[in-house]
RNA sequence: GGCCCCGUCGCCAAGUGGUAAGGCAGCGGUCUGCAACACCGUUAUCACCAGUUCGAAUCUGGUCGGGGCCUCCA
């Protein structure tokens, strides 16, 4: 079965062909760089993140390009609040967002430009658009002219009529038309500006996301991300803007992700129950972050609460115990012939779930699977000494850390990831290492004695403390409950 | 008001015409001194109503409930 992406355009999920086989040109809106990146931001890049990483994987070569808009209305302001330059803010958060980014495990794009480098590109737009009447210059400003782009709105699916009844003209615009939107901005005092035919202003929102796409992708490209919320006007202006001058489709397929909620409410500033990933990492682990995202489709709403994401690092923890159990398992086991065909059955389910519009929820189900039968086998008696379940269970670690990789989780060492997990657990808990290392060792001379009740009793004292006693063969070790 | 989405086991969450993946929790086993871990087994007819169909959670209409966009927003 070949690819199959839902396109916001059409609405449906179409079968992927790229403009060029084997190749493709991948777009996202980045953020505006005026604060820290939230858990909605973690969202959209991690659903393009592993986008990126599925398409590569699946063969393709992609150019993937996401942008930093670091000049804007909110950026200025936010520079004059702070009496600093509208640069050094951009600069900023831009180190923040990369950094963000780099601690939730993201692949770098293969281009991340930046709206103030493209300044004279965006004016070669402008100016087209101006020759061709689908724009205008007007004190300073450059609009577009929105009823002059017969297939307006054809994103969105709306009409007109409705939205003019809401639209309206803001104190010093010179519009025609209340649905125009601008191109270019004049320079107010004391704001960036470049020069430009109209005078000194700067971009205006939309146009320098046409300007790099057509830069770095070319004028017709196959994808065009970015979360729901953009699609009007954002992406509406985009096509607009990009259709009309270069007289070619835009984007071929439209992929937008869903909204982040908290605590079943929608996020936001006014209700206070805003979290950037920077909190978020406090408390959370990274990868379990990414791993609560895709264990949800990506187009549907999720809910981000503390309950959701203690499910999320008990499901990672368990492949993480897996994996451990089975590099033990095999290690110094000698290699052998045997064919094993798990790893490519789950591979080939994988490959399925994620065919079908990036399903990345039926695709951690198979893993779990994976990560089942991987124990199953272990299990069994005298197991280092059957070849075939070695072999079976070395072909599955090994599916399993690939695939994993490919959606960007199981990265690291399980020990050390199961340790640190422990760990971050534990100042929570009022409780020492060195404490539950006493205990237990206390314990072990208890039951050496066959003293059975003190045993009992200290591992009860630290259940009920959050501590979790695992006897086996090698010795006692611990986890939290 | 306009446009759009959603309502699947206690919780999270796949499934969009052929009789319901997976995770967490629960229950019954195996293992264990007893437990835990792991494994095995087990637990839903899909908000409601009416239609279409040989057959629907999946299509159509309606009802109820929740949410989003229409202004900056991932």
């Amino acid at each position: 079965m070949s690819l199959r992406i839902y396109n916001t355009l059409s609405g449906k999920k179409e079968e992927f062909q790229p403009l060029v086989p084997g190749k493709v040109g991948m777009y996202v809106c980045g953020v505006t760089v005026y604060d820290y990146c939230h858990i909605g931001h973690a969202r959209a890049n991690i659903v393009f993140d592993i986008i990126f990483r599925y398409l590569h994987f699946a063969g393709y070569d992609v150019t993937y390009v996401r942008n930093y808009t670091d000049v804007d209305d909110k950026i200025i302001n936010r520079a004059n609040e702070r009496g600093i330059d509208s640069k050094e803010l951009a600069e900023e958060f831009i180190r923040a967002f990369d950094e963000d980014m780099e601690t939730l495990g993201l692949a770098k794009p293969t281009y991340e430009p930046r709206a103030t480098e493209y300044i004279d590109e965006i004016i070669v737009i402008c100016n087209i658009l101006i020759d061709k009447g689908m724009a205008y210059a007007s004190g300073g400003d450059v609009y577009y002219r929105v009823d002059k782009f017969n297939d307006y709105l054809k994103l969105s699916k709306r009409n007109m009529e409705e939205m003019q009844a809401g639209a309206r003209i803001a104190p010093g615009e010179q519009k025609e038309n209340p649905m125009d939107f601008a191109l270019w901005k004049a320079a107010k005092p004391g704001e960036p500006s470049w020069e430009s035919p109209w005078g000194p202003g700067r971009p205006g929102w939309h146009i320098e996301c046409s300007a790099m796409s057509s830069s770095l992708l070319g004028d017709s490209f196959d994808i065009h991300g970015g979360g729901r919320d953009l699609i009007f006007p954002h992406h509406e202006n985009e096509i607009a803007q990009s259709e009309a001058a270069n007289e070619k489709p835009f984007a071929k397929y439209w992929v937008h992700n869903g909204f982040v909620n908290v605590n079943q409410e929608k996020m936001s500033k006014s209700l206070g129950n805003f979290f950037t990933i920077r909190d978020i990492v406090n408390t959370f682990d990274p990868e379990v972050v990414r791993f609560f995202i895709l264990t949800a489709h990506y187009r549907s709403p999720i809910d981000f609460s503390d309950g959701n994401l203690e499910d999320a690092a008990s499901g990672l923890s368990r492949f993480y115990e897996a994996l451990q159990a089975a590099a033990e398992a095999v290690e110094g086991c000698p290699e052998n012939d045997v064919a094993s065909e798990l790893g490519a059955q789950l591979e080939a389910k994988f490959r399925e779930a994620m065919d079908d519009d990036f399903n990345t929820a039926l695709a951690i189900g198979h893993l779990f699977e994976g990560a089942r039968t991987m124990n199953r086998l272990i299990g069994e008696k005298k197991f280092r000494k059957k070849a075939d379940l070695v072999a079976n269970v070395r072909d599955l670690h090994r599916t399993v850390l690939k695939l994993g990789e490919v959606i960007g989780l199981f990265g690291s060492d399980p020990h050390s990831w199961l340790e640190t997990f422990k760990l971050a657990g534990l100042s929570s808990l009022g409780i020492t290492v060195e404490e539950i290392e006493s205990q237990i060792t206390e314990r072990l001379q208890a039951r050496k004695d066959k003293d059975f009740a003190r045993s009992d009793e200290i591992r009860d004292e630290l259940e009920v403390r959050g501590i979790m006693l695992l006897d086996s063969r090698e010795g006692t070790t611990w986890k939290l409950k």
